[in-house]
Parts: structure tokens; C-alpha cells; sequence
DNA sequence: GTATCTATTTTTAGAGG
DNA sequence: GCCTCTAAAAATAGATA
């Protein structure tokens, strides 16, 4: 019937691409999903992860590290040193710092997925009667209203700023390794 | 019709679990599919990555690393810092052969996965007619029933041992440190 | 513990702002 | 460069061997 919007998601060979701004779209694309997934699995199977990663065009370095950089990289360099007292109570620390951030994570969530099914159903419920979106408003209820119109208008952007810092921040990532700050 | 055969991927909430048995499954699951990951975005965007990952259950550290240790933890630990001369051969010498890897390792993708077509396809055939495999062998031509037959006999096994090692090991992955071997 | 299977969830290539 | 959208590709929970 209708025309496909897009071609969706591509089947590529597993091989450098040449294209260098293809390359870097990629890049920024897919590090950042792997950040999440590792920070899954932090999350869900109680390990430590850290991931260090170069960037295409030079020398910078990115990172995501769970709890810390000295427990996962020190502890790597050196596995049969015993870490110090402080470096300890820091990683505790971030660990607790990471299960309190995981819930609230997992609230910001729940809330904005329902947002964006409210806006869906709203967006549907204009297209079969054909009316503008402030024509609708009075099929929700005062409460939701309110709750939509606050989220919406005042909200919504500082919720997803904290939605991307904790989603992949609850431990630690960095566009630059931490001595280092030029560009 | 007919019943479904499994429920499919089901959703779980992103949260610690509290089952241990799930949760070392889980991880052993998921970690070979991180490193996976980390791997296509090596090959595909030339770039280096590192990951290093405690496991549920004690001490042992688990890591990928493209090209080398060197490159991935010095270069973090002290970006500062050049490389001396041998371990700049060394990583070069590393990524040549993770570049030779990947041409093999797509080479052997893709046979096996024709392999795979072709067994998929003979139990097709064998389906339809009633008839037990051995009977639809001539159906093939001499040639690939050979290939068939050797690969199958003979070079499955080893075919998927390479794959595996292959898949995450071009660079090196590894499930102890190198300085430590007790388990 | 590991491997395979399948239905479902999740990711992502490509195109357009 | 970054975000959004979509459909197709890829990953994976649960069950089973």
C-alpha cells in the first residue's frame, strides 16, 4: 500500500569502512551502545567493566569505567597488589552511588516511555478525528493534563539530559583520559 | 496452529539479578557478546578498544584488547607519554594481523554460513519428501557433496573452533590477567 | 557448566532535519 | 557535527538437550 518510509537498518560486511565520515557516524553511533550495554551489564550481573577506546581521527580517548578507573585498571595492571583502604571506600563509594542512580534510572525511564505513549496516543487520537492536538486536550483528564502539559513544557528536556548522564554515567565516561585536557 | 515453540526473548527489567545461577548465565552470555561488539567496532571503524571486566563470582578478571595491552592501558594510564619503538612494532605487527584476521574470519563467516543454508535446506528437502537424508544426497552434485560431506565429517568442528577464536581473539581476549594464573 | 533453538526485544543503517 | 524516524538486522531470555 504505502510506501516505505525508509530502507531500514542495512545488512554491512564486517570490514574497516572507507568513507571516512561514514566511519565516524559509525563510531559515534556504536561506542556509546556499547557503553550502554556494558552498563547493562554492570547493572544486571553485579561485575566491574572498564572500556577504553581511541577515536577514529587521533589520539583522544574515550572511556566508561564501573566503579572505578583504579579498581578496573589498576587492579588489571596489577592483579596480586592489594588495593588501599581509600581506593576501596572510593569504589564502594561509586558502587552505591551506581545501585541508587540504577533506580532512580530505571524510574526516569518507566517515566519517559510513558510520556511517549502519551504523546503517541494523543498524536492518533488527532490523526482518526483529523483535529489539532489542543482539541484533544479535554480527552484527558485534569490530572494527566496537568502531569503531560508540565512534563512537556518544563521538563522533559532536563529529564533526558539526566536519562543520557545516568544511562551511560552511573559509574564513569569520559570523552578525554582525566590528566588530559587538550583537544 | 501450532504452538509456539518458545516464548521468545522475554523483557527484563535492567536490575541486578538476584538469582546467581541466571545471573553467571547471564554474563556468560552477555560478556562474549560485548566483546563481540567491541570487536566489529574495532574492525569496521579502525579503531583500538579496550575492556576489562571482573566475573560474578570472585577475583578474575576477564579483558579484549586491540591491539595490545601496551597501546590500550599505557596510552590511558599516561596518554602524555610516546610509546618506545617496540611496543609501537609490536602493536603494528598486531593490527596487521588482526587485518589478515578479518579477511579469513569474514572467509569463514560466510562458509559457514552456507554450510549452514545447505544442511537447512537438504532437511527441507528431506521434509518434504519423507525420505531420511542419505537418501537425498543424490540430489547434490559430486562436488558439493564432497565439500559437504568433508566439512561436515571432518571440518565442522575445527571450522567452529577458528570462528570462535577468531571471532574475539584477532586482537586477544582472555579470562585471567597475564601475570596471574591461579584459578 | 555449554550449545542450540525460536519468538521476541533491541539495535542500528540510511535518509532527512 | 547532532537528533529523529523507520524497517530490517542482530541480540538474547527462556526452554531444552
Amino acid at each position: 500500500m504505502e510506501d516505505k518510509k525508509t530502507a531500514g537498518r542495512q545488512k554491512i560486511p564486517i570490514e574497516k569502512i572507507q568513507d571516512e565520515t561514514k566511519r565516524k557516524v559509525t563510531f559515534s553511533k556504536r561506542l556509546p551502545s556499547l557503553y550502554k550495554n556494558a552498563s547493562k551489564i554492570v547493572r544486571a550481573c553485579n561485575v566491574d567493566i572498564g572500556i577504553i577506546s581511541s577515536c577514529p581521527s587521533g589520539r583522544n580517548q574515550y572511556s566508561y569505567v564501573h566503579p572505578t578507573t583504579a579498581v578496573v585498571i589498576d587492579h588489571f595492571v596489577n592483579p596480586t597488589m592489594e588495593l588501599d583502604l581509600g581506593t576501596r571506600l572510593v569504589a564502594e563509594n561509586a558502587r552505591n552511588i551506581a545501585i541508587e542512580n540504577n533506580i532512580r534510572l530505571n524510574e526516569l525511564e518507566a517515566r519517559e516511555a510513558a510520556e511517549k505513549e502519551k504523546v503517541r496516543s494523543l498524536e492518533q487520537m488527532n490523526n482518526a478525528r483529523g483535529k489539532c492536538w489542543w482539541e484533544s486536550i479535554d480527552q484527558i483528564d485534569a490530572e494527566n493534563l496537568t502531569t503531560f502539559e508540565t512534563t512537556l513544557n518544563f521538563a522533559e528536556g532536563i529529564l533526558k539530559d539526566q536519562l543520557k548522564k545516568l544511562e551511560i554515567g552511573t559509574s564513569s565516561s569520559s570523552e578525554a583520559p582525566p590528566e588530559n585536557e587538550d583537544n
